[in-house]
RNA sequence: UGCCGCAUAGCUCAGUUGGCAGAGCAGCUGACUGUUAAUCAGCGGGUCAUAGGUUCGAGUCCUAUUGCGGCAGCCA
């Protein structure tokens, strides 16, 4: 056995006649008098392909075990199918079972399930239809992104996961630390523990002081785009917010691209270009996959995506979106005024309701804003923008950052943070600063957008959520 | 964290005013020479989430707990 053999997706144009062998999972057997079919998945694609038993090709003892989840190599001759569904299929003439699952006990049927019961089985989800195209689209959708740095020269770089800079400012996070110990092995017959505090000072800890998991790359990314130009992470972020929504993980994937001379207009230009092509890109090379979630998560899914490939963002200011909330006659439950932070419903109307794509918001109040984004000569906004897409809400954040030393100190002194914290993010202003700019994209969030999965934990292999550490 | 909703067979769900626990699918047994979530016939399958309470009687009403989900906040 070896990794260079046909997969299933080949097989579909394999030429009649071709002896070979199928590796994969049991889909579904059908039995007729004298004839079995199997559908066997291996995951290349979104397709499965059909194998024909005829009589007495395989004895009835062996046949038996071939139920849905059975691992199995079927060996045969590729032949014309004389049915519609599809152009050929295996005769086979021998089979191996890998591994059987028992009928009995096996939880996946060929029958829906929820896809909150799914989440329970997250181990053995991979094998059906939905959760197998989602993880393709992932893997795919990931390969694009690489693919549209490097197409434009950025340096793909890697941002430490634990940090010490406790203030970035982004959200509550998870401390790291050997201080702490679970009392009782974590199999307790009554499942409960507890934990033991091993020092209380933080000189003996791990890393001699607090630690935390990061909550983003940006800073240390700003660090390398000052020498090497334009650069981009791609990794996990962790956020210990205690939110419960369909769209937070506590630990996500985040792009964070960072680039030396760019400003606002830059970056805007950057994360327009980047949805396009990544979600064409996906569109290209996910067909199959995309036209099962039209057809069975989101009817409007491929208009959609292709609407926002081919038609330009719409670009507002912060202050002219408000004055269309305002102007709206809409009866928010929050009212709208300049200042406020907008909210989920704001939003929504904005790009669901007002415009129909993604929208871009920028220049934003400096008092809702991150400490690191670059003052307008206004006095009240700064350089930041959200692209806002329908259904799904803020999908990238990002700003021109503040590349003058006096600006950004009299901001974190105003943001009450510590400057010897960032004495070496200031470090940057005081020796050869320039202007710059990025943003941060919710990898998870993007695929909700790709494939219409209405909740975030169905885009990740295995969720992470407040009271969710499963698998 | 706040508000709201849900919890009945392996899965998806019905269950009327409080009065014998139901269906489809899956499973098992059989039928059918080419099926496509095959079809047809038969069979088995339940501590109605947990703990209390009201009542002659609770899946159904009340309280608490647990789990799951939705929305909001936080954000990506």
């Amino acid at each position: 056995m070896d990794y260079r053999r046909t997969y299933v997706r080949d097989l579909f144009a394999a030429t009649p006649g071709t002896e070979i062998s199928v590796f994969g999972w049991v889909k579904t057997r059908r039995d007729s008098k004298g004839i079995s079919f199997v559908q066997v998945s291996d995951g290349s694609c979104f397709r499965d392909f059909q194998v024909v038993v005829p009589a007495g090709a395989i004895p009835d003892a062996e046949l038996a075990k071939v139920s849905t989840g059975a691992c199995v190599r079927f060996d045969g001759t590729i032949v014309e199918s004389p049915a519609a569904l599809q152009a050929v299929e295996l005769s086979a003439t021998g089979l191996e079972v890998f591994g059987e699952a028992d009928p009995q006990t096996y939880p996946l049927q060929k029958k829906g399930a929820s896809f909150e019961f799914l989440r329970e089985i997250a181990h053995l989800r991979a094998r059906g239809n939905t959760f197998g195209a989602v993880f393709r689209v992932r893997a795919q959708a990931a390969q694009a992104i690489n693919e549209f740095f490097h197409h434009r020269g950025f340096h793909y770089i890697h941002t430490p996961i634990i940090t010490a800079s406790d203030a970035e400012g982004a959200g509550a996070m998870f401390q790291v630390t050997t201080a702490l110990e679970a009392n009782a092995p974590l199999e307790a017959p009554d499942g409960h523990f507890s934990y033991r505090l091993k020092t209380v000072n933080p000189s003996d800890d791990f890393f001699g002081r607090p630690a935390y998991l990061t909550v983003s790359g940006q800073l240390n990314a700003e660090t390398l785009a000052m020498g090497m130009t334009n650069v981009y992470t791609f990794g996990p972020t962790f956020r210990a917010e205690n939110s419960s929504t369909s769209r937070h993980l506590a630990e996500f994937w985040m792009v964070e691209p960072e680039m030396a001379f760019c400003d606002l207009e830059g970056d805007m230009n950057l994360a327009e270009e980047f949805l396009k092509e990544v979600i064409g890109n996906v569109l290209d090379h996910c067909g199959d996959d995309l036209a099962f979630f039209n057809q069975r998560i989101e009817p409007q899914l491929l208009t959609t995506l292709d609407h926002v490939v081919n038609s330009p963002f719409e670009r507002l200011t912060y202050t002219e979106a408000v004055a269309m909330l305002e102007a709206s006659g809409e009866n928010f439950e929050f009212p709208v005024a300049w200042g406020i932070d907008l909210q989920s419903e704001h939003e929504r109307w904005l790009t669901d309701v007002k415009v129909g794509r993604p929208v871009i918001l920028t220049d934003y109040p400096k008092e809702i804003k991150a400490f690191y984004m670059r003052a307008n000569d206004d006095g009240r906004t700064v350089r930041a923008m959200d692209v806002l897409a329908p259904r799904i809400g803020e999908i990238i954040g990002g700003s021109q950052r503040e590349e003058r030393l006096g600006h950004l100190e009299a901001r974190i002194d105003e943001a009450g943070l510590p400057r010897a914290a960032y004495s070496w993010y200031l470090d940057l202003r005081r020796y050869g600063s320039a202007p710059h700019a990025g943003f941060g994209l919710g990898f998870e969030r993007l695929l909700m957008y790709i494939t219409g999965m209405k909740n975030i934990r169905d885009v990740i292999p295995y969720h992470r959520t407040s009271g969710n550490a499963e698998f």
